[in-house]
DNA sequence: CAAGCAGTTTAGAACAATTCTAAAACTGCA
DNA sequence: TGCAGTTTTAGAATTGTTCTAAACTGCTTG
């Protein structure tokens, strides 16, 4: 479980092209070395100040930006406003809780998606995202 | 098609517990009286300016959301900062192209989705997204 | 083990989308 | 026609995010 520090998230960070600063390092331990889990800039912001490794807002940002563009990170966007950044970079699919913002996965294997028409011409497939919305 | 005024706009809104103010019958006019469409707040306040139904750009957000409320609108959020609200509240599904920021509609007859999990308990569903992400 | 330089971080300004405020303009009805 | 409540509006405020420009740091090279 916790506790056990990644062999090498420094590594992952330069083959990702990106060098493994003090502040990238700190989001990525917060980030990588736990379960997956679903993130805004603001949550991991005072994640980052409440172990003590401020990180400033506008890094936090960028880094999520970073970890996104290199595929480390997706995002998920469910509402006005509210971007979620994703641990989990595999085929899954969400539950969206519309009355608190709680987001949750579910795993795509079981999900038989049938029937999609063809893109339209001159367009490649990017990603096909499936929320469900829930109320309490 | 277009020209037809139609029967009664403002009897609708009435039935939706909004008074058929100047304001509201002239978005209702562009957002109702053609064919199923998506738009922005700032496509439909540019749109009434052209009209020469000049409406504020708080009346535009206030009527959106108060049809959205009413059930007249949905709402598609398709990209953060990019929401969308679609003439089409019946079932369907969208094509977004990423690349422009196109949204089209397809029909979700044709398209099964078999097998989603039961919602979180304490929650009942209120609606299955699916979002086709293609780029140019 | 210095430079030195590109890459990175930061505070704060700027921006874009949306909502709020409070005052003026309407509407429906008494 | 007078009022009370509703709606509209300009502009201010808020929120989430990106930009700017200056300070700082990690990495390579001499
Ligand atoms: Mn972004
Ligand atoms: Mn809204
Ligand atoms: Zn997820
Ligand atoms: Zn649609």
């Amino acid at each position: 479980m916790s506790g056990a520090t990644s062999p090498d998230l420094a590594a992952r960070l330069r083959s990702a092209g990106l060098r493994p600063t003090r502040q990238r390092v700190a989001l990525a331990r917060a980030l990588f070395e736990r379960e997956h889990h679903h993130v805004t800039a603001e949550s991991l912001h005072a994640e980052a100040k409440a172990a003590r490794n401020p990180v400033s807002l506008a890094t936090v940002y960028n880094t999520l930006n970073q970890f996104r563009d290199a595929g480390l990170l997706r995002e998920v966007v469910v509402a006005p406003g509210r971007s979620y950044f994703d641990t989990n970079t595999g085929h899954h699919h969400h539950f969206y809780v519309e009355t608190d913002g709680e987001l949750h996965d579910f795993p795509s294997d079981k999900v038989t998606i049938e029937g999609l028409p063809v893109p339209p011409k001159g367009t490649k497939l990017s990603r096909v995202d499936v929320i469900v919305r829930v109320r309490r």
